[in-house]
DNA sequence: TTTGTTTTGTAACTATTGTCACTATTTAAT
DNA sequence: ATTAAATAGTGACAATAGTTACAAAACAAA
């Protein structure tokens, strides 16, 4: 339980008190979805580890990457849905094995009001998602495929602090809504310019 | 001023008050640029008349339509921002002339513990413009110029309530990030199809 | 009316992306 | 070891959208 206090270091301890005693932890194997479009959220999730991708499912089923949440991050859509016991309109799988404490909604609304961190805490929530919600219509509105897949790598490197990226095309193709020749062909573009190099299910970005 | 409870029938009358006390009305002329990309903002603004638009610039001064502000609504990103003391990332122009309701942000923050139809108020901005969103990325990730096309038309006579789109085909093109031609094009072809009639500034959705 | 401006139409071409078809590799399973 | 499945490479072609270039029509102002 210490770790909450480690990952939400704003939180005061009273706040910190309440999310022990209220909040329920859950693991979720990995590629686990915990979401899915038109389901009715009951409560919101704080990430403690692992992490969670927050996509948009296609006709095809292709899963449209919208962003990741980290630990020490909330979901923005259930805490709006939840607060409106709406459905969702967006879906989420655990991208890894990945910790989660549960928060009903009827806690959201009161600690609002009483605790100022949790109350700041949600308003950054939800202006970091507007924020990559705006970044991802700068990249679909107005960036080439190439672009977005050079950005879409970068971002995976960086996220997940590694410098090989372990998806196949096919993977790739279908978060950025492409389809697998094309990522195959853009890639091997970029192999050619000594940005990437290739290997089965793995792409080192240099 | 008795219109504001007209606009904002859910608000209790102390908020009411508090509104009428502090806040500055103002109207801007059609066309004004309200908010540029970069910009601190100082205060939120409630839409009592007009409409206002929230694009993104492109590299050429396109205006990327991402939806309309109108009378009742506010902007969520000035309450974003405003919290945050954060530069803006969009712009906002008044479509016709406009009054707007100017609310100083340390008082977004303060109303917010002390009213609770304003904190509801609020979060349903943050909904429906995070909804709005979620549509915009559809349409660009997902469907067609043809569609979208379709799309912008009939969301303009329904917001507008008109039947008949006074706009010409270059403007319609910058807020669809695509070229005049390729709209023109897209037109007649909907007009062969009997499903639009063309005029000069003007296009007849049937 | 004449002139100039704005708006629209359209053909030809290019660029980008998506699709189809097939092959080659690599890995996993029996 | 042989077979099956998954992954990747690639050429040919289609579809969509963007660009260039120019003409025609509508409108406004002198």
């Amino acid at each position: 339980m210490e770790d909450i206090s480690v990952l939400f270091p704003q939180f005061e301890p009273e706040l910190l008190n309440e999310i022990i005693t209220h909040g329920v932890i859950k693991t979720f194997p990995a590629g686990e979805l915990m979401m899915r479009t038109g389901q009715f959220i009951k409560s919101t999730m704080l990430i403690l580890d692992g992490s969670v991708k927050i996509f948009r499912e296609n006709e095809d089923g292709g899963e449209f990457l919208m962003y990741y949440l980290q630990p020490g991050e909330a979901c923005a859509i259930s805490i709006i849905c939840a607060a409106k016991a709406e459905a969702s309109k967006v879906m989420a799988k655990t991208v890894e094995e990945t910790t989660v404490l549960m928060v009903p909604l009827q806690l959201i609304d009161r600690w609002m009001i009483e605790y100022k961190t949790w109350y700041h805490f949600v308003l950054s929530t939800y202006r970091n998602r507007f924020d990559e919600l705006l970044n991802l219509i700068d990249q679909v509105a107005f960036r080439n495929m190439d672009e977005r897949l050079l950005f879409y790598l970068q971002r995976h490197v960086k996220i997940n602090n590694v410098h090989t990226i372990a998806l196949s095309h096919q993977q790739i193709a279908e978060e950025l809504n492409s389809s697998r020749e094309v990522i195959s062909r853009l890639l091997k573009k970029m192999e050619q310019r000594k940005m990437v190099v290739l290997h089965r299910n793995a792409i080192e970005l240099l």
